[in-house]
Order: C-alpha cells, then structure tokens, then sequence
DNA sequence: TAGATTCGTGCAATCGATTACATAATTCAG
DNA sequence: CTGAATTATGTAATCGATTGCACGAATCTA
C-alpha cells in the first residue's frame, strides 16, 4: 500500500542527493540553511519517516533497552518497569521485557539474546537462583550499560539500583520497638541475597540500639508466601518466651502471619503487632491494613533509567553509579497501637 | 572488542562466499549437504549470530511486536503481558511494551511509533478515552496484524480476544440468586465500554430467567475505585427497598463497598452478599476474602498471541478472528451464605 | 588577478544478510 | 562423445541511512 518514504524519495524530490538529505535531516553544519529548511519541509510534507534498521544497521545502536526480571506480573517489578517506560519512552528508546522465571539458566539466555539484538542497554533484577557472572560479563565486555535494580550483584563495572534494606529493616524494627515491643521477631527467605542480608542486618541494629538482646529463636527463614508466614507463627508462639511482633522481610509472609494470629485469637496487634515489607497493594486493602515499608518501585525504575541514560551520554567514561533510594515506612492498623509511653503514630 | 561475527568471516575462513554460507544456514536446498555441514559447523565454532538489523532491513520484518496497555503494573495487564511473553519468546519475538495512561493522545502517538519501529504486529487494549479509530486503519493499511484484547473497538480486519463479559455477568448475578438474594444492585463503570454493557446485559438477563424485574434505581454507574464502591453503598442503602446484594463491574468498588458495609454494621454476606470482577490479587487476601469472577489474563494473553501468530503464518490471507474466552466464577466468602433454600457452595 | 580558503554538494563505500541471475562443474541421454 | 539437463556456487544488486573524501564554485588575500 503506502509505500515508505526514503531519503532517496526526497531527494529526488528536490533534484539533490540523498547524501545531502541526510545532512540536512541531521542538522550538519555544512548544509545551507536554504537546503535545510527546503529538506525539512518537504520531509515532512512526505511523511518522511526514518528507517531504524538501516540506521541501526549503519550505527550499531538499537534504541531498544532490556529488561530483564523474574516475573512481570508483580506489582513490585511491573511498577520498576513502568518508571522505565515513563523515563525512556520519551528520549525514543523502546523497552523489550523478558522474563526469567527465577530460573538462572532462562536469564542466561535471555541475555544472550539481548545481546544479540544490540539493545543500546540492560536493565535488570537478578534471578534468586543466579550464581555465575559470565553473561554478566559478557555485557560488559560487548559494551553494553548494565544497571542492576534492587536484586544486584557486586560487580566491578556495573551500576546498581537500590533502595536502602538495612535502613529498612532498621525503621520497621524501631517502629515495633516504639509502639512497645521487645521480643520482636523477624522472618527472612533467604539471607543469601544482599536485599534479606541487609533488612535482617538493620534489624539486628535497631535491637541493638536499643539495648535489647538479639535472640536466635526469633530469626525464622520462610518463603514469601502466606502459608510459609501461617508456619512460621505457629513456630515462634511454641517458643516459652514467644514473641510479641514479627517484622517479615515479605509482605505475603506477614500476611500469613496476621490470618495465623487471627485463627489463634490473638488480637493484632495489641497483643503482636505485624510489619511486612513490600508494600504490595493489597496490604492496604485489608481489613486490618498492614504497616510495611515501601520501596518506591516506580522511583526505582525511573532512576535505573536515568542512570542508563548518563551511560549512554559518556560512551567513553566507564561510569559506575550506585544509587541508594531511602525505604518509607507506611504504619497501618497492624502495628498501631496505643501503649502507655507512645503516642499512635 | 569482541568484534560480531558476519558471514564474511565465516565465508573468508572456509574460502567460499558470503552468498554461500547465507544459503547453507537457510537450509537452502540447492547447497550440497556437505557445505551445509560444514558452514553449520564452523558458524557455531566462531559464534555466530545474525545480525538482526541486516535481517530486518532487508526483509522488513522486525520480529517485533508492541503491545499497548493503558497501564503496566495492573494485575490484569502485566499478566496478561506475561502470558503474551511467554508464548512469544520462544518464536524469536521480543515484545516492546508502551503504555496510554487511558489517553487517547498518547495511544496514537504510540501507535504511529510502533508502525515506524515496524514491528510485526501490535497487540492492544484499547485506551478508555479512545475515540477516533484512525489510527487503527493506520495499522490495517500498513499491513501489520492487530490484535485487541479485553477492551476492543469493533473494526474489519482487526481479530480479539476478550472474555465472555455477558457471562460472567450472568455467572455472578445468578450466584447471588442462588443463594437467596432478591434485590441485587449492580455497579457500573460506563456503559459506554463494551465490556461493562455486557456485564450489565448478563446481569438483566439473570435477573429476567429468575423472575425479578429490573429495578433501575438498583444500577449505579461509579469509577472503578474504593471511594465510588463507599459512595454507592450510600446511595444504595438509602432507598425505600434498600438492596441485599450487590455485583460490582468492578473488584476495587466492591471493595469500598463491603468497607462500608462494615462501617455501617452490615454483615456481610449474611445481610448484603457482595460479588466483585476481576479477581485481582487482593480479593483473595482480604479477610472477608471476596467472590469475584476471574478473567483468565495470562490465558488472554496467550490467545492473543497465538491468534497473532497465526496471522503470520498466513501473510496473504486476511484472517480475522474472534476468541472469546470464559470467565469463571470464584465464590468466596463475601456471597457465601447458608439459606433455606441453598447449600453452601 | 592568481592563488588560497571556505562553503555546499555529490560520489561512493559501508553496515550484514538475502536473492535473482549468471556461470562453472558434473551428470545424463542418445 | 556431444549437447542438454542438473547441481552447486559465485556475482552483484538491494534494503535505507551515514560519512570520508573529492570537487566545483564562491569568496578572500595580497
């Protein structure tokens, strides 16, 4: 039907060469301003179009960025891919996404593939289960920006994404410690990755700031799921000197936790208060609304983007940014409570 | 660095041409097995993969595909973007993501850039606001299958894939019936959407086989969040006949309207059987967990991928395909109630 | 006014893969 | 054994945009 319009259709247009098109269409210096406007103008009268594959081709840049991430469909990484769209869209990059399902070997893959799609740029959240570093070095060495957000992996050359999980895990914990809690317990899944390590860590500090002893009772690691947070409340109240507040790395655990305490009967959170971390939707929607700690995930996807870009503005400089958003703490009912030497926050 | 590897290479290594080896990994049938084999061979050995741009240019095909969503991180979208991804990536297509914001403006702007981008097909639902269909034609004329799901615009050419909104009206609306409901509201979002009307038409249509006359002032048009789902209640509780029941085009105003239920000392389902649509995350983790009616979204996906691929299959034929798949009803606790006349379900 | 600059364009190669057409090598029919 | 048919490969154009180099024309210098 319609065919497309190339720099040869304007310049035959206007009885020049193609070459001088393409200058004028890119503003060189060396073109007269008469050829410039006269180049514009019927450029647009044509609906001239640039071909990105002939100029991929020519450059060796896509304009494609990827995104690489566990699953799409949930909140936290659909709404880091949202803040990526919104930053990059506009500057004419399009976002490919690909999923890995927490499986290393997809991830490798998909990398790969990228790679060979020449996307101009990875952005990326580390699979659970990745243990190598060679795709990620092979990014690197094909000179390709790579940022890591939120699930990094210590690399020389690449820049990270983060929010801050040990202040974090600290604000969550002295919250439970204002409202009054001293035997506060903390559910984990898994203190291999640097995101748990660091909300486990800040919540070992807030403890020790103010002075009450860390328990190893009080250290469970379960899935982030509900019936794991089900199990693991279960466990704590067989402790003699059980618990009274529970602050999950996951907000699916915490939830577990807070329908467990309820089958139980043991009001939340005047007798245990609940606080998760997340700040997935529907911690807000419940019935007794959930305290977490929210990670801005749409700020996070923005700002990986924008690293990306200052990347691409310096092809030469090697840049290495890390870049540490701060957590926000979100009180809710499941932690609101009224104690003889606190006020409701 | 690690410079690509071409064709060239391949052909100067095994001195023949670069026509020759481009044949033998086509599985041209006119190159003789044994420099098949070979070229086979020695292409794996030096790593190489094709040049996508190269292949895009020449044959104008992107293996590309956009997919256009008012907003990524809903629950609906992303999974339905998961399930688009899933069935993609495995045939070599990347799926670039864009989002409307539900602005009209921002849908054809996006439109004509996927088109320049030249992907090889576009999979959409369509922006709320939509109301021009030009861009639409933009999309037929220029060749590129389309395919709408959940929200479409009836148009020649354009296949969809969406759920049998009619049904899962009527599903919803014949359960309240079921269990002892008599005087059942509904809550609209706009009945100028295809999808809310015949979520309307089904729940007349039940309410006409069980012999209850349609009460106007039981339907209510509301947007789709908590604060509407409050307010209709309201509204709703202030008739003389005051409702018993309620189906939500909407899990969010269903939402808001089993939390002011609860303010307002209603018990629900006992009193006022509650039935929302979507089944989005959060209905489940309430801890009056929620009925719903479930859209399948990653199998949305994968439909409408499967239908876009088989487009492809057939480049000269104009095939035009209409999948409707069938919601399903999840009752949970906000409808289950023992009555007379009903067994739990 | 001759020679040197500057300016604006054109020429042609390039990016990597595909493919119609040409050609060389082999096989086959009679 | 010769011409035709078959098979395997090479040649070169093409997709669309970019860009180093060349070149003619206009302007300037002394």
């Amino acid at each position: 039907m319609k065919e497309k319009v190339t720099i040869y259709d304007i310049a035959k247009a206007l009885n020049i060469t193609a070459a001088t098109v393409s200058r004028a269409l890119n503003n060189n210096p060396k073109i007269s301003e008469a050829t410039k406007t006269l180049v514009m103008e019927t450029a647009k009268k044509m609906n001239y179009e640039q071909n990105r594959f002939a100029l991929a081709l020519k450059s060796g840049k896509s304009h494609n960025v990827g995104v690489i991430v566990p699953f799409i469909n949930r909140n936290f990484f659909s709404s880091i891919i949202r803040g990526i769209e919104e930053e990059l869209y506009p500057k004419g990059y399009h976002v490919i996404i690909c999923q890995t399902h927490e499986d290393a070997k997809k991830e490798e893959e998909t990398v790969q593939n990228l790679l060979n799609a020449q996307v101009d740029g990875i952005l990326m959240s580390v699979s659970k289960t990745t243990q190598q570093v060679r795709h990620f070095k092979k990014i690197l060495k094909s000179n390709t920006p790579l940022v890591f957000f939120d699930r990094i992996k210590e690399m020389d050359g690449v820049s990270t994404v983060t929010i801050n999980d040990f202040q974090g895990g600290y604000m969550a914990t002295k919250h439970l410690i204002d409202v009054g809690c001293t035997r506060i317990a903390h559910a984990t899944v898994d203190l291999a990755l640097p995101i748990y390590k660091h909300r486990f860590e800040g919540y070992k500090q807030a403890l020790e700031d103010h002075d009450i002893a860390y328990n190893d009772d009080y250290l469970i690691t379960t899935k982030s799921d509900i019936d794991a947070g089900e199990k693991a409340i279960k466990k704590l109240l067989k402790l003699k000197n059980a618990p009274d507040a529970i602050f999950s790395a996951s907000d699916y655990a915490a939830l577990g936790a807070i329908q467990q305490l309820n089958v139980l009967g043991i009001k939340v959170p005047d007798d245990f208060a609940v606080v998760g971390f997340s700040n997935e939707p529907f911690t807000q929607f419940m019935e007794l609304s959930m305290s977490t700690v929210d990670q801005s995930p749409v700020e996070m996807g923005k700002t990986a983007a924008r690293v990306f870009l200052e990347q691409m503005k310096e092809p030469n400089l090697k840049i290495m940014k890390k870049v540490e958003l701060s957590p926000e703490l979100i009180v809710r009912k499941s932690s609101s409570k009224l104690t003889a030497n606190n006020k409701q926050i």
